[in-house]
RNA sequence: UGGCCCAUGGUGUAAUUGGCAACACAGCUGGUUUUGGUCCAGUCGUUCUAGGUUCGAGUCCUAGUGGGCCAACCA
């Protein structure tokens, strides 16, 4: 088969060349390095996408790394989480790395800095520190401790490790230029005192390595040969590259850092921080809450890995601001889902509807199609009798001819079953239509090849039989915010536009082979939408996330109106 | 009042590296359809501005405009 020739994004343009200047194949690897403080993202799936997408393309490796150099924020729950979502995905990493691996080669690169003079440690507090650290347009100072003799830098450094300081005391910086217009070249912090308990070194290190002390250091160990990362990174590449300057030898493989922009989908944040407020402030169940953009909550609302990586695949990876459109997500699990799930019948808004002249007592079932678009996917039989439920939107006592639902002396079809005509409708006491009295024509049925059966009606319901549905409950989700941009506000906090209609828990009425659906199954309840069983399921109750909506055209003519 | 990054339709991304601006989504029109779904066809619309180099510029240069990032013992 002719493959189209795909266009490359920039960060494969930079392979390319990479390749083409002798880069061997062999020597190509890539990481995605988390850090477990909290649970992935659709922002972090793009990232996946990418690192492991490259894996693919180029046959190469893939390291997972958890970047765990503060105790403070990590646990090692989200590390566990963190693997599920990633396998989830439908990646399989090389190696499962921890830069909390390489702590002590860290310390040993540290003391080698120190005794070449490159690093000093300063007793300073934070607020000396920044205040001698100038601002983007103003230089900084050297500080008091910057010329420290070796012999008490190493000394002192020796005795952080061994815990003799509490926290804020000492702290290990490099030395390299107060000037500099890069403010992350004046000096920058390498290791701080935390006498904390870390989730695997436990108490072994009281003295923790920044992210700049780390990140490139685990590059190199590991030997990967492109480190990609967000473009906020973009001023710590000087800062990366001098680092490795101090170690790396001749005969091994040098990682590059590259940036791509990350990537925001509109009505929603990415931000972990953000997403933590919406849990603990409980907006929000929890990270799994089917309306976040957890990868978690996607899982839990249906969403499935294909669809979530054809969408990481479509919006590609650049340098620019960008707002992806959630249509753009919807649009590839709609695709995804369409292909594999099973076609049912539930009704959400019942209204009854009783066939008059269809014998009482009777039941037949009806033959009905799984999935149109799939010919292996079989048939089912659905009961029918002479109550049922349509929805209440379903029907009206008058309306013009773009209506192609029942209203009264006027004809419809009843999937897989037969054409009937609303004759009458019954009110209550406030005027609301509480009952519809049809009448059938038993000739008509789905299927039966008679000439009444292939005679063509416009609108099509669907439908169950009351005597036959059981009820769950159904949840139907709305965007989270109802904001396009929620934090790109200046004036305004993002939690002032969480949309508090979100969430609505109804009861429908599902036909009775929908029984047996466990958790997690996918289905499309014909009409509406699709469908999934979500945990919180019992023995004595379903309990169905609405996935997403199918296209609604109607809705868009009714709006216009 | 500094340094760095970015600028292509409503949205996202491409453009054989200087050679006819393309793909997907969204929108709109129509067709098919026992899901107002799917599918099919059509349509809409773009290189931030001003100069320059060139036979030729989205691509290179200059200036401007707009947006973003940088002053955590976070990553």
């Amino acid at each position: 088969m002719e493959e189209t020739k795909k266009s490359l994004n920039f960060i494969e343009h930079i392979i390319e060349e990479d390749l083409e200047e002798g880069y061997s194949n062999d020597a190509l690897r890539f990481r995605f390095p988390p850090e477990p403080n909290g649970y992935l993202h659709l922002g972090h799936a793009s990232s996946i996408c990418l690192n492991f997408g490259l894996g693919e393309t180029y046959n190469a490796p893939v390291n997972l790394r958890f970047d765990d150099t503060n105790p403070a924020k990590e646990e090692k729950e989200y590390v566990d989480a963190i693997k599920r979502d990633v396998e989830w995905m439908g990646f399989k990493w090389d190696k499962e790395c921890y830069a909390s691996d390489y702590f002590q080669e860290l310390y040993d690169w540290a003391v080698m800095l120190i005794k070449s003079g490159k690093a000093y440690v300063d007793s300073q507090s934070s607020e000396a520190m920044a205040e001698q650290k100038g601002t983007p347009t103003e230089p900084g100072v050297d500080g008091p401790y910057r010329n420290r003799p070796v012999e008490e830098n190493l000394d002192l450094f020796e005795r952080m490790k061994n815990g003799e300081f509490e926290e804020g005391k000492h702290v290990l910086r490099a030395k390299i230029d107060m000037a500099s217009p890069n403010m992350l070249m004046r000096d920058p912090i390498l290791y701080r005192v935390l006498h904390k308990a870390h989730h695997r070194t436990n108490t072994d290190w009281c003295i923790y390595p920044m992210y700049d002390w780390t990140h490139g250091q685990s590059d190199y160990l590991e030997q990967v040969s492109h480190s990609l990362c967000t473009l906020e990174f973009l001023p710590h590449r000087e800062l990366y590259d001098w680092c490795l300057d101090q170690l790396v030898s001749n005969n091994k493989l040098r990682p590059k850092q590259r940036e791509f922009a990350r990537r925001n989908l509109s009505h929603t944040v990415v931000s972990k921080r953000k997403l933590l407020k919406l849990v603990e402030e409980g907006v929000v169940s929890g990270w799994d809450d089917p309306r976040m953009p957890t990868i978690s909550g996607l899982r839990r609302r249906g969403y499935t890995p294909e669809a979530i990586r054809n969408f990481a695949d479509t919006i590609g990876i650049a340098k620019r601001e960008n707002i992806v459109d959630v249509s753009l997500l919807e649009f590839h699990v709609r695709e995804h889902l369409n292909k594999i799930s099973p076609r049912v019948m539930a009704v959400l808004n019942p209204l009854k509807l009783v066939i008059t002249n269809y014998p009482e007592g009777q039941e037949e079932w009806l033959t009905a199609e799984n999935n149109p678009e799939d010919e292996s996917a079989g048939f089912r039989e659905v009961p029918f009798s002479r109550e049922l439920y349509i929805e209440q939107e379903d029907f009206r006592e008058e309306a013009n001819r773009k209506f192609f639902r029942l209203k009264l002396g006027g004809e419809v079809r009843l999937k897989n079953g037969y054409i009937i005509k609303a004759e009458s409708c019954t009110k209550d006491a406030e005027g609301n239509i509480i009952e519809v009295q049809c009448t059938y024509d038993p000739k008509s049925k789905s299927g039966s090849g008679t000439e009444e059966s292939l005679r063509k009606v416009k609108g099509t319901l669907h439908w169950v039989s009351t005597r036959h549905a059981f009820e769950a409950e159904v949840r139907l989700y709305d965007r989270l915010f109802n904001d396009e941009n929620p934090d790109g506000h200046k004036d305004k906090d993002f939690m002032e536009f969480v949309n508090q209609n979100s969430l609505n828990k109804i009861t429908g009425f599902l036909e009775p082979s929908l029984k047996d659906a466990i958790v997690g199954d996918r289905f499309q309840f014909q009409r509406l939408g699709y469908f999934n069983v979500d945990k919180d399921t019992t023995a004595e109750k379903l309990v169905f996330n609405r996935t997403v909506t199918l296209r609604d055209t109607w809705a868009k003519i009714q709006q216009k109106n």
